[in-house]
DNA sequence: ACGAGATAGTTGAATACTTTACTAATGTCG
DNA sequence: CGACATTAGTAAAGTATTCAACTATCTCGT
């Protein structure tokens, strides 16, 4: 349960208002319109960072729950997910040799194009849609709340 | 089909991958904190912004695709959670006697208890986890650069 | 006035995701 | 060693969301 706000609550003034309402405003449109662009290569964003960071990984291969932990996705959802990449014949399963409970996800040469295939105009994307609004004093400025704001989340989910 | 990119891609340079994994990783962690944040009000973000949405409208009544549109979700969708909203006794539909095909989602005074109930909650969560992390100058900043970033996306969704 | 197209809203089916529970294997601590 | 808790992964069931019709109404040009 959340904590009793006894207190008045302190309401958002108009500038923070502004802030909060103006970002997430922008991010579930930008958000949007990114996975729209993904689309065109059967990928939503989810599936995009899976992929990326298969393709990433030593022999790109991977760990199942470390390959959930990185896209930040839940092991259920990536298991889901996965059947379905195997059918598209992008990625198949191995199982590990060490640890007998735990498997391996495999790119395959296959879903190593479907990313290489993505990549670019992903990149692009996120170039005309989101980096070419910030010049180089924003992006570090952005870097930088953003980094803060994920410590702060991180703490409180600490304390619960 | 999106554009081809026929030229060799721009990948992103180390600062410009930063702020944009900085911002995207941490949106996400926020997104999801603030979720389980109202989870305790039996709300998720989306349905929250339908019932704050709907408070602010006079008579807290508001055509269905006015509602879907300035909540950002389809109408299809909104259907579908404003009947489990109805089910839980927060909202009633009303035709709408201008338009014979229109009708009003009409927050009750239950409903209205409910958003009542998880404003101050949530909008301390926002605070501890993201305003909090800004000073007057970050606001400003993102304010301005995400004023910016909807120019761009909604620029592009012209050009389609 | 009327017919072609647009709009409002809903619905059913398909897909996606979460939750919960389960199996099998591993770690751990007496 | 050997019970007990923990971890990896999956799967079934329940819920949510998208997609593709579909109905009813409205708008507009002629």
């Amino acid at each position: 349960m959340a904590e009793q706000n006894a207190t008045t609550p302190r309401w958002l003034n108009p500038a923070e208002m502004k802030a909060w309402r103006q970002y997430i405003i922008a991010s579930r449109r930008l958000l949007d319109a990114l996975d729209e662009d993904l689309a065109a290569h059967d990928l939503s964003m989810a599936d995009y960072e899976v992929l990326a960071q298969l393709s990433d990984a030593p022999d790109r291969a991977m760990r199942m729950s470390e390959l959930a932990e990185v896209a930040m996705i839940s092991r259920s959802r990536l298991s889901h997910r996965i059947k379905v990449m195997e059918q598209a014949g992008w990625v198949r399963r191995e199982p590990c040799p060490v640890d007998k409970r735990g498997s391996f996800a495999v790119m395959t040469s296959k879903g190593w194009k479907a990313i290489v295939a993505a990549a670019p105009d992903h990149v692009e994307s996120v170039r005309t849609r989101f980096l070419d609004a910030l010049d180089k004093a924003d992006q570090k400025a952005l870097a930088d709340i953003f980094e803060r704001v994920t410590e702060r989340v991180k703490d409180k989910e600490l304390d619960k």
